[in-house]
RNA sequence: UCCUCCUUAGCUCAGUUGGUUAGAGCAUCUGACUGUUAAUCAGAGGGUCUCUGGUUCAAGUCCAGAAGGGGGAG
């Protein structure tokens, strides 16, 4: 039982970038990473052993507000933690509910001492404390855990965001003092991870980051970002981050992104994402690809038989059609929606895979500059 | 042969006592989606109202006939 390592591989010379390894209890995880998505202790779609081999994910992600709502602690605990609910053998990460804090605004109210939630399933109302909020993440057992956090909208007056960037450093100092004075229930360590705010704010972003950096934590999150705001402000703020956060930790970069949205992030500095959009959009018949973005829902797709991406190694993405593809969306057949998302998933952690290496390599920044702009093409 | 009912968007159908630019659902096409309340949401295109005449200021709507179809009788 040891907790979170991280070591530094090699470095970019012409930008932020790092290749490096996360050591934990349930494995390593090698840096830059994407992280799949898997709320309800499941990333939608896709089977643990297609995350295995067609996907390659390292670290999966569950959501501590939507476990705890359902299937609830008692289960959880009775089996013996998210790991072996699901079957997900290496590292899982899990959000505090923060990020819900701002999803389910209409639901909830924000006190100093907590945020109560009215439940999206059945309307009954719940409070999440930073301390609560500590326990129920005990008891998921995720290797990484959240802090407890506020994640103001987009666009937020300076008072707001200052006001609510104070909150969850105050929150932040509860968690860390619950999470201290707890152990792990399943034998391995579990890692609390804190979160910078500060909205769309310079100065407030500075200050959160010398407060969370105060912390020594084993890994540094940036939140508050990717929520509506113009992509190069998400850079500069992601980049003053990076600057003022310690080298020598990773940097966990909540909800980001699109394709291009990790590689810019990668040449900042970040060396850990997660984003919704690979499962999301794939299931909405938005494909990424190493050639461009295909929607498999327009009829240029209806008669062309070549593999969905050749371009990376995965067999889902190898062997069917994007004519196939094209009719289980227009069929509303369900295999669609899970091609879809493995073949994303498999995109994406292809991505910061092919990262790594040209960052050890060194002609990272040539090669990214060049992968953006074909990213973001419109086949 | 006779009686009766029906015919409106690609499909299934609304359409008031005749009264602005004939609507819906589905389908089609096109977008959106960034720590999942999302197999979701939004928008667009698409009509010689079966045809021919008539009545009327005005007809998808009323009248006559024709064509196609459903049902019934012989």
């Amino acid at each position: 039982m040891a907790s979170l390592s991280f070591n530094i591989n090699s470095t970019d010379q012409f930008s932020k970038a790092r290749a490096g390894k996360i050591t934990t209890d349930h494995g390593e995880i090698l840096t830059p990473i994407f992280m799949p998505v898997g709320t309800a202790g499941s990333v939608k779609g896709v089977t643990q052993q297609q995350l295995h081999e067609d996907v390659k994910a390292q670290i999966i992600l569950g959501n501590t507000y939507h476990l705890y709502l359902r299937p609830g602690l008692e289960t959880m605990e009775a089996a013996g933690g998210l790991h072996k609910f699901n079957g997900w053998n290496k590292p899982i990460l899990t959000d505090s509910g923060g990020y819900q804090v701002f999803s389910l605004a209409g639901t909830r109210k924000i006190t100093e001492e907590g945020v109560i939630f009215q439940s999206h399933i059945d309307g009954s109302k719940h409070l999440f404390t930073p301390e609560s909020v500590m326990d129920v993440q005990r008891v998921i057992g995720a290797d990484l855990i959240m802090a407890f956090d506020e994640c103001p909208p987009y666009p937020s007056e300076y008072a707001y965001a200052s006001k609510s960037m104070h909150l969850t450093h105050r929150w932040l100092e509860r968690c860390f003092e619950r999470f201290n004075s707890t152990e792990g229930k399943y034998g391995y360590s579990q890692n609390l991870l804190p979160i910078v705010q500060g909205s769309t704010f310079p100065e407030l972003r500075k200050q959160s980051c010398d407060f969370i950096s105060a912390q020594n934590a084993v890994a540094n999150a940036i939140g508050g970002l990717s929520v509506g705001e113009p992509e190069p402000m998400m850079y500069d703020l992601t980049a003053l981050c990076c600057e003022n956060l310690p080298y020598e930790k990773p940097r966990y970069l909540m909800g980001v992104g699109t394709p291009w949205n990790i590689l810019e992030c990668i040449s900042l500095g970040i060396d850990m994402f997660d984003c919704v959009m690979p499962t999301r959009n794939g299931r909405n018949a938005m494909l990424f690809t190493s050639n461009g973005i295909i929607n498999i829902d327009n009829k240029k797709w209806e008669k062309d038989f070549s593999p969905i991406d050749e371009g990376i190694e995965c067999h889902v993405s190898n062997f069917y059609s994007k004519s196939y593809l094209r009719h289980l969306f227009k069929s509303k057949e369900l295999l669609g929606l899970s091609i879809a998302s493995i073949h994303n998933l498999a995109f994406y952690l292809h991505l910061v895979t092919e990262a790594r290496k040209h960052i050890i390599e060194g002609d990272f920044n040539s090669w990214k500059n060049e992968m953006v702009i074909r990213l973001k093409q419109r086949l």
